[in-house]
RNA sequence: GGCUCCGUAGCUCAGUUGGUUAGAGCGCCGCCCUGUCACGGCGGAGGUCACCGGUUCAAGUCCGGCCGGAGUCGCCA
């Protein structure tokens, strides 16, 4: 970093060996004082690292607190023989103070910020809610300044291999109409319209499809999005999209430039993703993995002993399917801690985890052992590919919640397994997606779109796969959709699809959700009404940017990538948003507006 | 909304089968210290054990309630 400015004639990280004799001016915060009485060293940081300024004047340095902002003018030196440090970068050099001026100073601090406890594994991190109060200070601490720098290095490479693709970054509003996604709209009352309501948007989705309408072809944004949803450590109600439309391109198109994009990403922090991307059908994922978003950094995969178990005598494996999974070396583990694996497996909403042992004395072992029968006894190690000495967890039940399940005891076993390496990257794509799935809960606050007994499985302007255009709303239960996801590590990173550009198209398809000509009309006839004045084919994904930097940077939480993000429930410890309104407001705004209380007069 | 866990000093935490004046590390304040770099030494301040109630001779500890926080399931296409 260099950047001489009137209070600075250097950079910390530029006090090297270089500048040995010459007379520097630095500025930034006191890290950390070691006062020995007739010599007192400083820790000085600044935004490009840390350097010692040495003080022999004790009237200089004595008032010096943490966090104290201080302008530092002396000159540069060698360290005495032996005394270098080389943990840090400036290490081998020093500055002399001549004179020091405190630009501001400091409370006793809330919390510590100095760099030199960063011992990053055993760290003691004040919760939360106090890093989220005092966000200034938490940001102080360099891990967090890489984060937000990393973001930002990440944000310039795709946007670069964007332009170099001939992308047009386009703005487009946050104050939008309620767009038929699927979460919880956030809503802003319109003064000027009283009784009427913004959206904020869940995504720029129809937006940038009138922009393909618009001939812009090529559209990128790193988009703000917003949903009302309850929280996840993933999960913020206002988070970042790096969202992309093409005209004029199929799936495989979509795929190949984000793959561009993605590489030019990870090439930031030095890694070189393999292209092409591999891939995984929907239905593998979910058959091998247990999982619509696979991680792919180990093996392990499940196995489907519905066939093994057709005729079994024990009534709970008389299911629609039943699956296992093994764990490697598990089998002689204490049954205290089965039993919390029992535990583990209701507070994911299940009965419990079935499971065996097969001993490395060769015996088998376990609660269901004894409910098998002979036969059934004899072939399960081969039939479940494990070995003795191993364990095998089984669920048995309806097939996609038996699979979820196995899916996460996979990679909870790999987790205690210590597998789960955040330097490696595992990226895949999963393709071949149903066009709809089943409507789960019919019967109530049904507020999206969706009255029939299908929904969309990723939005209702997905477009059918060419296979399926023809009969998709003859059978909608298979219909398949020309939509992707990408993959990283178990975590979805992002996704899109070939949207309709066909009118006749989308009819159909909302005829299939049960979706009234008057209400689609109502809810977003402007982009059908777009649709009749020359749409070209086009297709996009948008990637979420905070678990993207996430993923890169290796942090547990999208929070610890965001600058200022929201505590659980949505709340600011730091601004205290969201807040009350007075009167004035309500009455301004016109929240309490009700338009159909005049008519009832 | 369900489930699990947590709430003790500014921060991170310990606190035994319920038992005398509630502890540690770091931070903070004062004094000492000329080569430290998580400097060191001596001394000190700092507590409504989240809150309300109950059991008990006695509650940080047990019970009930309640508030707050975290995670997760539902939800989030």
């Amino acid at each position: 970093m260099s950047h001489q400015t009137a209070y600075r004639t250097h950079h910390v990280d530029e006090v090297n060996e270089g500048l040995v004799g010459q007379k520097v001016t630095i500025a930034g915060w006191v890290d950390r004082r070691r006062d020995h009485g007739g010599v007192a060293f400083l820790d000085v940081r600044d935004a490009s690292g840390l350097v010692q300024v040495v003080v022999y004047d004790e009237e200089l340095a004595r008032p010096l607190r943490s966090e104290f902002v201080i302008q530092v003018t002396g000159d540069v030196r060698l360290r005495p023989e032996g005394n270098e440090n080389e943990h840090l970068a400036t290490g081998k050099v020093e500055i002399v103070a001549d004179t020091i001026e405190v630009l501001a100073k400091s409370a006793a601090l809330p919390f510590q910020v100095s760099t030199a406890l960063a011992n990053e594994t055993e760290q003691q991190l004040p919760g939360e809610e106090t890093r989220l109060k005092y966000r200034y200070l938490d940001l102080r601490r360099p891990q967090m300044q890489a984060n937000l720098k990393l973001r930002s290095d990440m944000a310039r490479a795709a946007r670069h291999a964007l332009e170099e693709m001939d992308f047009t970054e386009v703005e487009t509003p946050t104050f939008i109409k309620s767009t038929p996604e699927g979460a919880r709209d956030f809503l802003v009352p319109a003064r000027l319209v009283p009784g009427s309501w913004y959206a904020l948007p869940q995504s720029p989705q129809l937006l940038k499809q009138l922009l393909m309408v618009s001939g812009v072809e090529r559209y990128y944004q790193l988009a703000r999005c917003y949903r009302d949803e309850d929280f996840r450590a993933d999960r913020q109600p206002e988070f970042t999209q790096l969202d992309m439309e093409m005209s004029f391109v199929d799936q495989e198109d979509v795929m190949a430039m984000a793959e561009k994009v993605i590489a030019a990403i990870w090439k930031v922090a030095g890694y070189d993703v393999q292209l092409p991307i591999q891939r995984i059908s929907w239905k593998d994922a979910m058959d091998k993995y247990g999982s619509d978003k696979p991680d792919l950094r180990f093996g392990n995969q499940l196995v489907d002993l519905t066939e093994y178990f057709k005729d079994t005598p024990f009534r709970v494996f008389q299911a629609p399917y039943v699956g296992a999974v093994v764990y490697k070396g598990a089998a002689d583990l204490p049954r205290r801690q089965f039993d919390a694996w029992q535990e583990w497996a209701r507070q994911r909403g299940a009965k419990g985890l079935a499971y065996v042992q097969f001993t490395t004395d060769g015996v088998l072992k376990g609660p269901v052992a004894k409910n098998l029968s002979d036969a059934e006894r004899e072939g399960l190690k081969e039939a479940v590919h494990a070995e003795d000495g191993d364990a095998v967890f089984f669920a048995a039940g309806a097939k996609e919640s038996s699979q979820l399940l196995l899916g996460a005891a996979r990679v909870e076993i790999a987790r205690r397994e210590g597998l789960l390496d955040p330097k490696k990257f595992a990226f895949t794509w999963v393709v071949d997606f149903p066009l709809f799935k089943p409507t789960d809960d019919p019967d109530d606050d049904d507020v999206a779109v969706g009255h029939s007994k299908w929904t969309s499985m990723h939005h209702p302007f997905t477009m059918p796969s060419k296979d399926w255009i023809d009969t998709f709303d003859q059978d909608p239960e298979h219909a398949m959709s020309d939509s992707y996801d990408i993959v990283c590590n178990g975590e979805e990173m992002g996704g899109g699809s070939v949207r309709i550009h066909r009118d006749d198209i989308q009819d159909r398809v909302l005829k299939v959700l049960g979706i009234s000509k008057e209400e689609a009309d109502e809810k977003f006839g402007f982009l059908l009404e777009a649709f009749k004045y020359g749409a070209p084919p086009h297709a996009g994904i948008a990637l979420g940017w905070d678990r993207t930097v996430s993923l890169l940077a290796g942090t547990d939480t999208i929070r610890d990538v965001i600058a200022f993000p929201k505590a659980g429930g949505g709340r600011d410890p730091l601004t205290g948003a969201p807040a009350p309104i007075s009167d004035e407001q309500r009455a301004e705004t016109g929240v309490d507006y009700d338009p159909d209380e005049e008519d009832e007069d």
